[in-house]
DNA sequence: GTTAGCACTCACACACATCAAGTGCTAATT
DNA sequence: AATTAGCACTTGATGTGTGTGAGTGCTAAC
């Protein structure tokens, strides 16, 4: 953005109306400026440059006799000139991409996790999503005997992901057959992604299966879950609730329209991916209420970092004029903090006095 | 409930007046009543009804010029009535209980779908939940061996619950000791719950293992994390944003005190298990405005199965006014529905085409 | 036992006056 | 030329009074 057309002391006015009114919620005067924040000029000469920035396009007015709230643009000036603040704290990232390497195939819990620390960190609500960036591909099979109705299928993927899913039939198979069938797999499955398993690969480990072919069909079914479940796009929310408490969201119909985005994943995904400003990895969108988007009156900020491959975001969502200063302290903060949190034990909650 | 007291005449004009509240939210006059419900008397006779009414206890004037609206007594008797005329359909749980029966491993998921069926056969919240009753018992154990630093580790528990979970350590291990791991992890552990590994018990294991020792606490460890997930109460919900679609919730405060009591998961099991009306296994909880209970205004219906040993209760949760008698004719065909559900192939969403 | 009629109650909507916050502009000051 | 004081003006918010309508309770007639 361009910031030289700003003098100094417009910076200073736009940073205070910003910080105004994010803590107060409500439209910043002239006065308030003068004698509150610690601007050195008459309340007349704050009209003047407020005029001027509203002229810019920084500032608007709810109506003639209201103060001044920041625009979209004005939010934009400032978190972009807090990023630029925080963007230093950028090392620790490849630490805790390998730590956390290992937790991966809980994927799951690693956002549950994620979304949660940042909304309890916060008074926002928590968001961790992972992307659907790449297919996943098999690296190799295990399969388990429990008993002749049902074994385990293990499956291994690039990224030293495992899964494990029970597969349960309704006939039964033989020690030796449940072998075969995982030499098979090891053979023709390998190394595919799931849209590369096609009809011809699955006849042919049928024949091969002879008088137990039936089973292939149901755990091909179920490999073939697994990796469609591993490939699509994540969304994990947390502490929802907390935005209730903001009088932005005091309107019923309002909050209803938030929540419904939030609800549909998909829709927030595409949200995410489309109306996002993206300043090194910190990502800021800012909802616009005269372009009549989606999620007015509302901010989403979350950074990414790479994980084993897979793009993992962690942010929060709340008002428009949320704490960006605390929130992207906070965010930075939490990817070294998330480190401590998943290398701590944290088994049997009363430390370990047990073992 | 002793409903001799009431007059036919009495129990007709008391199940419009519930009736008639549920479709339009409002209080119910006389002269609707009389008009388009089809109550054959006038106004006048209603009024003297509906005077008696209120005064057994089955309405709730909310003040002098308004009309009836019911109290939980008046619902309580309306739902009675329902269930009693659904109550027949008992039958099928013990179908659904043998085919559900194999995939408890995916409690998780058997939850969330219950819960997200629930809401989209009603306008209401679909819930879903397990309660914490009894414990889980190890059968036995196994492990896959993946490399020197990273099995698997695979629980069988009692009640063909199976479990598996990837390892990391930060030493290397032979195939042949993961293979001593296991037979003596199949001695020491195998039967107990929880609460019965203890520390002798570990220290033995660790002996056993001689130099890579340092493997047991970590493996353990995941064991009665495993465990202790098993055994504690989770519930699901879905679709909470439904809710705010009535006028019951057009305050935000409410919206965020009920909100609040949802989110709070063992909150919420707490509400259900200690107000709950059970009437065979359909179990209602109605809101009390005046005993300043925590859902006021909100109701909660959902029926409880036994699936594999776990206690699994699904339903919904809406508004005093919620239409019970779809609510109740859903719940009961949802167990059957849940059946062909998870009987179904879903694989691919096009049909099976491709295979 | 039922019904018609009527006086009464009370929430709600509407109009209207008042208030306070905040602006824009002009003229005076530095 | 920039800053400031002063003042008229705008506008949402708040409070008050009144009318309206839905609904009741009661009494008297059927």
């Amino acid at each position: 953005m361009d910031d030289s057309r700003l003098s100094p002391r417009k910076k200073q006015i736009l940073k205070a109306i910003v910080d105004a009114h994010i803590d107060h919620g409500e439209p910043v005067g002239s006065r308030y400026l003068a004698d509150d924040a610690k601007i050195n000029c008459s309340s007349a000469t704050i009209r003047n440059e407020m005029a001027e920035l509203e002229q810019m396009g920084y500032l608007v007015q709810p109506h003639t006799s209201a103060g001044r709230v920041p625009s979209k643009l004005g939010y934009k000036f400032y978190v972009e000139s807090l990023v630029r603040q925080y963007s230093e704290t950028k090392t620790e990232i490849d630490e805790i991409n390998e730590k956390l390497r290992y937790k991966l195939t809980e994927m799951d819990e690693i956002l549950s996790e994620a979304s949660r620390l940042a909304s309890s960190f916060t008074d926002y609500t928590g968001i961790a999503f992972k992307s659907n960036s790449g297919k996943v591909r098999i690296n190799k099979f295990e399969t388990v005997y429990i008993s002749p109705k049902h074994f385990l299928l293990v499956m291994m993927f690039a990224g030293d992901i495992v899964k494990a899913k029970p597969i349960h039939l309704s006939f039964s198979l033989r020690e030796e057959e449940l072998h075969r069938f995982t030499e098979a797999a090891n053979i023709y499955l390998v190394n595919l992604t799931s849209d590369e398993i096609t009809m011809p690969i699955i006849v042919r480990i049928e024949a091969l299966m002879g008088s137990v072919g039936a089973m292939v069909h149901p755990t091909v079914k179920m490999i073939y879950e697994t990796m469609s479940e591993l490939d699509t796009a994540d969304i994990k929310l947390e502490g929802v609730t907390k935005l209730l408490q903001y009088p932005e969201y005091s309107d019923v119909s309002r909050v209803r329209e938030l929540l419904g985005v939030l609800e549909e994943k998909d829709k927030l995904l595409d949200v995410i991916s489309t109306h996002t400003l993206s300043d090194d990895d910190i990502h800021v969108y800012i909802g616009d209420d005269d372009s009549g988007e989606v999620m007015s009156d509302t901010s989403m900020i979350f950074k990414t970092i790479n994980i084993g491959g897979k793009e993992l975001s962690i942010g929060v969502i709340g008002p428009k004029r949320m704490n960006y200063s605390k929130v992207i302290g906070m965010i930075n903060q939490l990817a070294t903090g998330l480190d401590r949190m998943f290398g701590e034990d944290k088994l049997l909650g009363d430390g370990e006095s047990k073992f």
